[in-house]
RNA sequence: GGCGGUGUAGCUCAGAUGGUUAGAGCAUGCGGCUCAUAUCCGCAGUGUCCGGGGUUCAAUUCCCUGCACCGCCA
């Protein structure tokens, strides 16, 4: 039953650091990825970057470095910006890989054998100065508009792929398959561009202009066109040709894109992949991808944005500021799949506030305050199931339907707006059932315990759907809610009512997502154009401190055994609650997977943490350090916690593991 | 220059092979509740459905034209 899934990010230039769109296809795809999850499907995601080009070797020149050297820092960067965007990636691929320019020389030998490749003449407009060939159109008075010289009539010898032989097929293969790029304002662009001749396609550069490239393996005097090497990344990620991802994965493959690289994946990608099979000598659609889903471009910047909050701040940086979770939840709520957007901070703290603090958050917070009041946070059993309870959970049954109609389509817009409505339903549903009024009620007391199990069945509900989108919050709700890993409940699951099993004693809740005061950010915005508009950067005393703080020697280095002797370890809070007489000081009960029980532990954290905030959650415990007693209570081990200017933060990992796994 | 798209409430957008009161969310105003993160629920609006012309008993919806923005191609 469980089907494949594999589903890339285009690979990204190097000659760019990471930047919103690159950060919304990467979301797209990692919801779309953890979505199939969901579903019971087996699951392959790739991203990575692409590395060779006239582009990289000149910004390297620049910087005075090897190209080699630039790709890898780049690279880098690429590399460390998902994690904290909860992109969870299966693999991470890069063109300098020598696997993948193995698989390439492979695949373009191949293509030259099978004849689709051969050595053509192509003359034009030279200049010097772009190192490259100019159109008619572009020449000015016979010369380059950018640097004002004469350009120069050069014929050169290149490779050509006879990609024009394809075109005819590619036609009736598009109009064969009306899904295969969607959606299908650029499956018209396309057939709109292939009415004209398709031209052949000429794949590679002469050494004498350019060596940052894969060199040709049957004409060393030349290195491949970058795009040629690029797109075949998709099929070295599967270890193209022989290994079993390929058999596996290849005809499930779904590619997204933005809108500027519709053409090399739209015509390029699939005649390439024609005369592969071709040379293969398989059907011409036997390597052709499921789906090209292309999306439109974030607008940031510019026009009234500016005036009032935007720009203000990076858009990646507001990941930081508002949370992985908040973020990727108005990227995917914000955009129309397809369309173009625009992308302000007061866009993202509006749907933060309206759809994440007011809806979801308080829902969450109010059934589980009310459990915790009416029932001391023990799920009761619905014995005698009630008619509007049971048409609450029958409008949950359904928003699964919708939302996973919605999600296979990729409308990620109108997937969440159909748990926004269950959310709705259920905010309505608790007004209507007033379990205040039911509480006070003694023959009242079935119908609470039906009303409270029914609110409570449709938050499970909301923790596996939000997942894709939400990883980090669906974990928070579903260790509050006694629920094992939403990854691991499924979408199939979700059919039965008793997510959460009837006896389980939940703990008073913690806010989810805090209301942002949009005042105060307002002001703050303010602020920081009013400074940006002073000439002068005289920094002030304020600013200089943070700077001192930070050029304070660093601590010597350690030995590795030194740090060995550290046992760290992984543990689950079972049990917090406020140390009497110490402001400062929680007292937690840590579970180590230890045979004795939980060990108790002092953390220095009641400032920055309820008690009810920590229970369920997982935190990293240094467990051999020696005991002390605090206010009277022994405290074997320590919590790690992060602490910045004014906030503390304890550590967890991102999803749960046993208690007592090491850390290292 | 050619082709295509879009233009609907303050904002973001949905909509009907042409037919009585044109919709949703957010923002705004009023009322209600109190379990909740001053949250939730209900009610209320407001619109020359881009301008002009045409077809029709009837157009925001179809046709033509103009304007604005966007995209693809050259």
């Amino acid at each position: 039953m469980s089907q494949s899934f594999y589903i890339t990010t285009p690979i990204y230039y190097v000659n760019a650091e990471p930047h919103l769109g690159h950060a919304y296809s990467t979301i797209v795809c990692d919801a779309a990825a953890r979505f199939h999850r969901l579903l019971g499907d087996e699951v392959r995601f790739q991203t990575g970057t692409d590395e060779h080009g006239d582009k990289i070797a000149e910004a390297a020149a620049k910087q005075g470095i090897a190209p080699q050297a630039y790709a890898d820092r780049v690279s880098g960067l690429f590399r460390a910006t998902w994690p904290p965007l909860a992109i969870a990636h299966d693999n991470f691929i890069r063109t300098t890989d020598p696997a993948h320019i193995a698989t390439v020389r492979l695949i373009l030998q191949k293509i030259f054998d099978a004849g689709d490749i051969y050595l053509g003449k192509y003359g034009g407009n030279y200049c010097v100065g772009c190192e490259r060939f100019l159109t008619d159109k572009e020449l000015i008075d016979g010369k380059c508009p950018d640097h004002d010289r004469p350009t120069q009539f050069i014929e050169e010898e290149n490779y050509f792929f006879r990609m024009g032989s394809y075109q005819q097929a590619l036609i009736e293969h598009i109009e064969r398959h009306p899904d295969f790029i969607r959606p299908e304002r650029y499956r018209n662009e396309v057939l709109s561009f292939l009415k004209e001749p398709l031209e052949d396609l000429c794949i590679s550069r002469p050494t004498s202009r350019l060596t940052w490239g894969i060199e040709l393996p049957f004409d060393p005097r030349f290195v491949t066109y970058v795009w040629f090497d690029a797109l075949i990344n998709y099929l070295t990620g599967l270890g193209y040709p022989d290994d079993p991802l390929m058999a596996k994965f290849w005809p499930a493959t779904q590619h997204l894109i933005a809108k500027d690289i519709l053409k090399p994946h739209g015509i390029y990608w699939p005649t390439m992949l024609m005369a592969l099979a071709k040379a293969d000598n398989k059907p011409l659609d036997a390597y052709l991808y499921q789906h090209l889903n292309v999306h439109g471009y974030w607008k940031t910047g510019a026009g009234k944005m500016s005036k009032s909050l935007g720009n203000v701040v990076a858009p990646l940086e507001l990941a930081k500021v508002y949370g992985a979770d908040a973020f990727r939840y108005f990227l995917l709520r914000d955009m129309a799949f397809g369309l173009d957007a625009s992308f302000s901070e007061e866009a993202l703290v509006e749907r933060y506030n309206a759809d994440l603090a007011n809806d979801l958050g308080n829902l969450f917070s109010r059934v589980l305050n009310m459990l915790y009041q009416y029932r001391g946070g023990v799920v009761p059993a619905a014995e005698f199931p009630q008619p509007d309870c049971q048409e609450l959970l029958d409008l949950g049954r359904q928003a699964v339907q919708g939302y996973s109609q919605q999600m296979q389509g990729f409308h990620f817009h109108l997937a969440l707006s159909e748990v926004w409505q269950l959310i709705g339903e259920a905010n309505r549903f608790v007004v209507r059932a007033e379990p205040w009024v039911l509480a006070k009620d003694p023959a009242q007391q079935k119908r609470l315990d039906a009303v409270l199990c029914a609110l409570v069945q449709v938050l499970g509900l909301v923790t596996v759907l939000i997942e894709p989108v939400m990883p980090g919050t669906s974990l928070a709700m579903a260790g509050h809610l006694g629920l094992e890993l939403p990854e691991l409940i499924g979408l199939a699951r979700l059919e039965s009512a008793d997510l959460v099993a009837a006896g389980t004693t939940l703990g008073k809740p913690p806010a989810l997502f805090p209301r942002i005061d949009t005042a105060k950010v307002k002001a703050k915005a303010e602020k920081a154009e009013a400074k940006a508009a002073l000439p002068a950067e005289t920094p002030s005393p304020k600013e200089k401190k943070p700077m001192a703080k930070e050029a304070a020697a660093p601590p010597a280095q350690i030995e590795y055994d030194e740090f060995a002797k550290v046992d760290l370890k992984l543990g689950t809070v079972r049990a917090a609650e406020k140390v009497k007489g110490a402001d400062r000081l929680l007292k937690l009960s840590i579970d180590l997977g230890e045979e004795d029980g939980p060990r108790t532990v002092v953390a220095g954290i009641a400032q920055h943490y309820a008690p009810e905030e920590l229970l369920g959650r997982q935190v990293v415990v240094v467990a051999n350090l020696k005991p002390v007693t605090l206010k009277g209570v022994e405290s074997r081990g320590m919590v790690l916690a992060a602490v910045g200017d004014d906030k503390v933060r304890v550590l967890s990992p991102d999803t749960l593991l046993p208690p007592g796994s090491k850390v290292r």
